[in-house]
DNA sequence: TTGAAAGCGCTAACAG
DNA sequence: CTGTTAGCGCTTTCAA
């Protein structure tokens, strides 16, 4: 193994001293332009690269901010996390990803783990199951700004980024009022998940403001997996009494399981007989046929958002007051042929 | 800001020397037991954690794993970026991710990044630009595992954990034969990267194979967007005196798009007057109807034995000689209805 | 079982 | 413009 070069041997092999080379190496104002050319000249001849450890730790910074998500293959995270690389990026930030799969003491270990690798600020979209900001205190403390995306959990008084969550249910819900549903059904996701309890009171409120009848039947709540929605849907067909002219459902990956469900297995025509709409804009969603009509988050733009959020932070090393803002996303309706068959596709 | 409690600190409130508190919290057995105890406790309460800067300094060892792919939110690389998270944490390894976006100058910068922060092992998936291993070669002098996945370039001789392409087109093209198609195209990608290169061959020599006639004009290299191959397929249903039965595509986004098209805005139906395939079974290929007709890359499970194969590395300290292993990983056809109007859906 | 002392590679006062 | 010196926080010999 070739041993790693370091300034040392840079000093010794110029008959300079290290610091020379450090301040020759970072472009320092305060050293000869001809020594500057040597230093740099021998460096790249000797294939060395600067040891960020020792740096690091000697400047206690690290141009690395830490990003947690339940799940990097999901395609809001994995958008969100474009948005987030290419800011930090552009300011010369590494980051470093992981995911908690959204568990709660996956996720502690997570965050110890970068706080041990002193990251200079953290995003974080916690998991369903994170009730508050305790274990965020280490970094608040040794004021390592924080901001968390996507989901929160209540009371939480930290810098956040979030969608309008019952704004976008309450659009899904009075469009499809306006096609003329009347029985409209929501599949819900954990009612204490303050995401999913927000998306629920938004279809309830455009229910109620359009003085529509509601009932607590309406609304399942499920684990949201495919197959999980195609039995509650089944469950739902099965009161014929209550049949539902549409479903509000809380993600596309239920809403798609159970259009495929409806055209393949039964005869329920959709959007006629029910509408179905999702959340999230998933690929898929605009490649099937009926399109479904769902909501866009946005998730690269909620990425780079926060991503600026926090290193205006980091910038102004939270010099302020520990002002805690928060950036609210607009939705956007996206209406396809799910729930209109006037729309085309 | 409170201040960071370092070893020095617990040791002056304890009144014993920092080499008692380091070995303490390592658990190393050259400490009383007690002292074990009185240190951990102290170190809780205080809310102590280790400088990993300062340690990864000392001992030379990161315990993190670089990972490089194109873009992170590509269904296959956010699947295989799982995989390989799954296997580094159950070892106790960080991982770091970066994007190249396709772009080799990136992918420059990242791997001296990567470099810089010393990580212990990498495991990349090149830009398609990449034409050969010499960027590669400042971990290869430091004895720093390098694992290739998925893509790579001629005649490297690096260990890789690959799909067998080749084969998988041959699956397909052969599958598409057996349902009576005798003239199959293919939308094929860029024909200079190895990896198109190797799909292109699979479906030639497929043909070859069964005595089915082939043209040139029947493959298209196309950029790999929707609307490009929207547009390819266009071009080709223009030569009335050459209409294709089937169409072999290199991925799914293109046959998704090429799909869409000819039930929306065609009289073409699919399979039966042009079958379609595609690459990757992304999960939309499952969702729409009929479903799509591709090949399984196994994205998590190549993760993991890249992954895996990186630890062997990483364990043994590059101790046996530059073995340069490679992992074939066999493509799985799955057929849907966008081939075969025997199969339900 | 514990302490003393050195040093990983770098940066940043301070001096000259 | 350059050198000297100290030290970031930790681990690890060596000595007791």
């Amino acid at each position: 193994m070739t041993k790693k070069i370091t300034i040392h041997d840079l000093a010794r092999i110029l008959e300079i001293d290290s610091s020379t080379v450090s301040r020759a190496l970072s472009d320092s104002p305060r050293v000869g332009i001809k020594t500057k050319e040597r230093v740099k000249t021998m460096a790249k001849e000797l294939g060395y690269q600067r040891n960020l450890l020792a740096s690091n730790l000697r400047t206690n910074k690290t141009m690395t901010i830490g990003v947690v998500v339940p799940f990097i293959s999901r395609h809001f995270f994995s958008e969100a996390i474009d948005g987030i690389e290419q800011i930090a990026s552009e300011k010369g930030y590494r980051v470093i990803i992981s995911q908690s799969r959204d568990s709660f003491s996956k996720e502690n270990e997570i965050l110890d783990g970068m706080f041990m690798n002193r990251v200079d600020g953290l995003l974080i979209s916690p998991t369903q199951d994170t009730r508050d900001g305790e274990h965020l205190n280490q970094f608040i403390e040794h004021k390592i700004p924080v901001v968390l995306f996507d989901r929160f959990y209540e009371n939480s008084n930290m810098s956040k980024v979030i969608l309008a969550d019952r704004k976008a249910t309450y659009m899904i819900t009075e469009h499809l009022i306006k096609q003329g549903k009347r029985c409209i059904f929501h599949l819900a996701g954990d009612l204490e998940s303050k995401m999913y309890k927000e998306r629920c009171l938004g279809y309830k409120n455009a229910l109620f403001d359009n003085g529509i009848q509601y009932k607590d039947s309406y609304v399942k709540s499920i684990d949201l997996y495919a197959d999980k929605a195609v039995e509650a849907m089944k469950e739902i067909l099965e009161d014929k009494d209550n049949l539902p002219d549409a479903i509000v459902c809380v993600n596309d990956v239920t809403a798609l399981a159970i259009m495929k469900y409806l055209s393949e297995e039964t005869e329920y025509n959709v959007p006629d007989d029910i509408a179905v709409a999702g959340f999230s804009n998933e690929p898929a969603s605009d490649i099937i046929n009926p399109g479904l009509t769902t909501i866009d988050q946005h998730p690269f733009e909620i990425g780079k958002t926060s991503s600026e959020m926090l290193f205006d932070f980091v910038k102004d090393g939270y010099s302020g007051q520990l002002s805690s803002k928060t950036v609210v996303v607009q939705p956007e309706l996206i209406i396809r042929g799910s729930t209109s068959s006037k729309v085309k596709v």
